[in-house]
Parts: C-alpha cells; structure tokens; sequence
RNA sequence: GGGGGCAUAGCCAAGCGGUAAGGCAACGGAUUGCAAAUCCGUUAUUCCCCGGUUCAAAUCCGGGUGCCCCCUCCA
C-alpha cells in the first residue's frame, strides 16, 4: 500500500516515494546542546524513530542521520545577543568544548534510556567545518554568497527566488511584520550568515574569509550532502525550525548543488506540558534524565509522547505517564502468559503452524496498523488497533503455536513504537530461596492452609515478587 | 502588528460531508480461598459559541471566543 506523508513543501498529504525504491534516505534536526534534552525534544527525535522502525518493519532500507549542533551561535546577526552556548558554558564556568561535550554525552544516554535505534550517523558540527567552508566556497563560485568589510559572508537572498516557499514567508510578509533587525551589512534583511568573524567566541576555525565560525543552518546543509546525498527523501524537525533553518538550508543546498534537495519534508508540532508551553519559568521542563530518576520508565515516556498525531497538539502530564504505564503492564502480562502458554517454543517458527483461523485474525490486525501508520501516521489508530488485538489475544486465551502467533504479532507491533524490547527479554527467574516459597505456598494451598498462604504473598511482595494464582497453576512478576 | 494551526465525554485522543474509534477513570456483571490479571456490559441525541450551505455537517463557509506555533540561531 502506498505511504502518504503530510509535506510540509506542498502543505499536503501526498504519497512519499523515496528517490530509489526500496530505501530511504532521511535526515533529523538534532539537539544543540547546550543543555539537558527534555521531553520536548524528544517528541520530535521519536519521529525518527517511528519512522526508522516502520520503514524497516516495511522492508525498506533505512540510512538515518541526526545531527547534533554543538557549535555556538549568537542569537541574532547584529551585534548583541547571547550565545546559548557559551552563555552556559560561562555559567558553568567551563569550555564551551566542555559544555557540548557534556550535554552530548547526556543526550546519548537519554537515546539509550528510550530504546532508540541508534541512527546510522551522528554527526557534529565542529568536526564538519572544513565541509561547510566548501559548500560556502561554492556557494560564492555560484555567485550566491557575498562577502562584507567585515569579514561576515552572507547569503544573497535575491539570487534564489524560490526562499519563503517552505514557511510561506513571502518577502512581503515579512516586511510587513517589521521585525526584522536591519542590519546595514545585508542587501536584504532576510540574508543570512553563512561564516561569522567575531573574536569574542571561543569555539573558532580558520577559513579563507578569516578565523571565525559557521553560520547555523550551514551546518546541516553540508553534513546531509556528505552523508545522504545533494538529493535525499525525507527531513524532519521540530515546527520552529520550518522558518528560518529549513528554509535557509533549502536555499544553500539547492543553491549550491543545483539539485533539488528534499523530497518531503515533516515538523513535529510542540508538545505542551500541563496544557502550556513548555518553560523553565514555570517549571514544567521535564528532562529524560530527571523523569528516569523519579523512576519512570523510558517505554511509557514513548507511549506518552507518541500517543498522538505528530501534527496535533500533544499534551504531557504525569498523569499521561501513569496511564501510560498501565498499559505497559497490561502489554507485559499479556505477553508473559503467551509466553507461558505458548509451552517455550520459537514464536517465528511455530507462529506458522498456527490454527488458519489465528493466522487470518492476526494478518487482519496486523493489515490494520499498517494502514493506519501508511496514512500520514496515524498513530491513534494505530494504538486502538493495538489494543484491538490485546483485548482480542486476552480473549481468546490461544495454546500452544496460537499464543506464539499472537505474541508474534504483538511483538511486532510494540516494536514499531519501541516498547518492550528490553523488558521481555530480561525477565531474570528468581532465586532459589524465592522458588523454594513459591513451592511450600503451592503445598500450603492445596491444603487449604490459606494463613500460611497469604504470609508468603506478603513476604515475597516484600521481596518485590507478585505472585498470581491462575487456573493453571501459579506465576510471578516483579511488582 | 503579520502569517499558520487547534478546539470532540471527568481525562488522553481518532474521525474530516452520511448519522460519534480506542485508551484511562467510573459503575454493573462473570471469574476468584485472598490478591491481581482477564472477559462482558453501561457511560457524548452530540463534537467551543453564533449564523449559513446541504436531503444530510463534528466534518464545508462566514463571524466570535480560547489556546498553541512561526515572524527572535527554542524540537
């Protein structure tokens, strides 16, 4: 079935067809880091993610590259304005080289906590620079780059007609909201930096219009050709980044490779926390590393910030969380029993001697969730279909090669948005001393000792085991 | 000030012209030594408000109201 996308080009649900059949190519706005990532963040690294696990679970080969920004940049083009990064790295008393290392570091460890697929590339700004001063030389070779008294390299706006096609931000648009700075160095108020001189930063390289740094969006138009291509088919990244860095990346790549550069483009509308923006003013910044620490777990902060359309509204509450978290439960016992009762064979194997009538419910369920995803990702849908067969494998209760079938499927479908691949495979038997209570409970109720019973459910629900007394016999799980 | 988006049950959230998915919570029932899990059922005459188009509107159009995003190197 065809794959539509929402592109943000042609402000369309369109069908995504990859330059070469079989493969894509995509790119992902990364963190700059300066600071600890926060949720915010991460509802649009999960975009990525979604998209990697749904294309491969398609069969399509992925080459899936995310940069991470890690040089400063002041905050506008004029004279004033605070670097973000050296700012930090100030306040901290620290390098800046310090400062992006650290939060690196962090980010990495928050992909790892969330059971990302690590992305193929990660590349850095600050090891790029010898090819962002190439594409810059080239870009003045086009004659589409001028240089300034002093020093600066600007972006001639005028020589690509199409700039504002992306954001809509027409010329005239944005004169008519006289916010831009003017700044005496531009032709036009819309051109951008390409290569920045200014000595009061720390982070500096020499190029041919001096030692100075590389202007933002630059960066990832030179780490995109060098790892996807002049040409590739998807880029994704947050909605603020639609206007000015795609925009501005458009113009440099299209400019200088004389080739058109992405095919769709996806932005992932901001999450809201507690129904507002997210700010440190009010407190409702949540970092990955300050929710693990209050002991959440990475797979229901995916569900809680992957529950809805991508292009809608999103809502994060811990509230969110701990229904999020029920689920997980209600997913992980389900897959325990299946388990159990699927008497430890090899669910890829024996899930095809399954009865007819499981293979046509499973294929029906499994049609279902594809659709719902190929249609601009409809998650919600895809979720209801997932607890669709939840419900429905609950019910049926399947023995034998029809549980394998059915924990299969579900595997299937949790792994595309990434939920419970560690947790079902760690699952460490108890020790003996456990095992040994376990049995003398058995003994107790078969004798119809029911105190002694219920003293071993309470001593091993001390001991962080939960036992459940089943038709078949007893089983256990971590409380 | 300019541009764009969203408003659906207590909460989260699909549907986007044909008569309101799914989840959480709540309540009733089945099962159960206890506990948990699980299953079944009930819960929006109605989709922010006011007009309009249509045989038919949550869905389209106009006007309000509220919130969000961009125009500030924030995903």
């Amino acid at each position: 079935m065809p794959i539509r996308f929402h592109n943000t080009l042609t402000r369309r649900v369109e069908e995504f067809v990859p330059a070469v059949a079989g493969e894509v190519r995509m790119y992902h706005c990364g963190p700059t880091v300066y600071s600890s990532p926060h949720i915010g963040n991460f509802r649009s690294f999960l975009l990525g993610d979604l998209l990697r696990r749904y294309f491969e679970w398609k069969g399509l080969r992925v080459l899936q590259v995310m940069n991470l920004t890690d040089v400063g940049h002041l905050l506008d083009d004029a004279e004033e304005g605070e670097d973000k990064l050296e700012a930090a790295a100030q306040k901290a008393k620290k390098s800046a080289w310090e400062i992006a290392e650290h939060y690196a570091q962090e980010f990495f460890a928050a992909l790892d906590f969330l059971g990302f697929k690590p992305a193929h590339h990660y590349p850095r700004a600050t090891t790029h620079v010898p090819e962002m001063i190439a594409m810059i030389e080239t870009l003045e070779d086009q004659g589409v780059a001028y240089r300034v008294p002093s020093g600066n390299v600007y972006f001639d706006i005028a020589k690509f007609p199409a700039y504002g096609r992306l954001s809509g931000n027409t010329a005239e648009e944005l004169e008519a909201g006289a916010r831009i700075e003017v700044n005496p160095e531009k032709r036009d108020p819309r051109d951008f930096a390409l290569w920045k001189i200014d000595p009061r930063h720390q982070m500096q390289w020499d190029a041919p219009w001096g030692r100075g740094f590389p202007g933002w969006h630059i960066e990832c138009s030179a780490m995109s050709k060098k790892y996807l291509g002049e040409s590739f088919d998807l880029h994704t990244g947050g909605e603020d980044n639609v206007f000015p860095h795609h925009e501005c990346e458009i113009a440099q790549s299209e400019a200088a490779n004389r080739k058109p550069f992405v095919r769709c483009w996806m932005h992932v509308r901001h999450l809201l926390v507690d129904n507002t923006k997210m700010s440190k003013r009010l407190g409702n910044v949540h970092t990955i590393e300050g929710l693990k620490e209050k002991g959440r777990s990475g797979d229901a902060i995916r569900i809680a910030l992957q529950k809805a359309h991508y292009r809608e509204p999103l809502n994060f509450t811990l509230a969110g969380l701990d229904e999020a978290e029920k689920k997980l439960a209600r997913y992980r016992d389900l897959a325990e029993r299946l388990k159990t009762d699927g008497a430890g064979g090899d669910a890829l194997t024996a899930a095809a001697s399954a009865e007819a009538e499981t293979q046509t419910a499973t294929a029906g369920l499994a049609l279902r969730f594809d659709q719902a995803l190929a249609e601009d990702l409809n998650v919600s849908v895809a979720f209801a279909v997932l607890d669709e067969a939840v419900t429905e494998a609950n019910r049926r209760a399947p023995r034998g090669a029809d549980a394998l079938a059915w924990l299969k499927l579900l595997r299937e479908l949790w792994s595309i948005f990434g939920l419970l691949e560690k947790s079902l495979e760690s699952a460490v038997l108890p020790d003996g001393s456990i095992l040994k209570l376990i049995e003398e409970r058995e003994a107790a109720r078969k004798a119809r000792n029911f105190a002694r019973s219920d003293e071993i459910r309470v001593l091993l629900k001390q001991r962080g085991i939960e036992l459940l007394d089943g038709k078949d016999g007893v089983r256990w799980r971590r409380a």
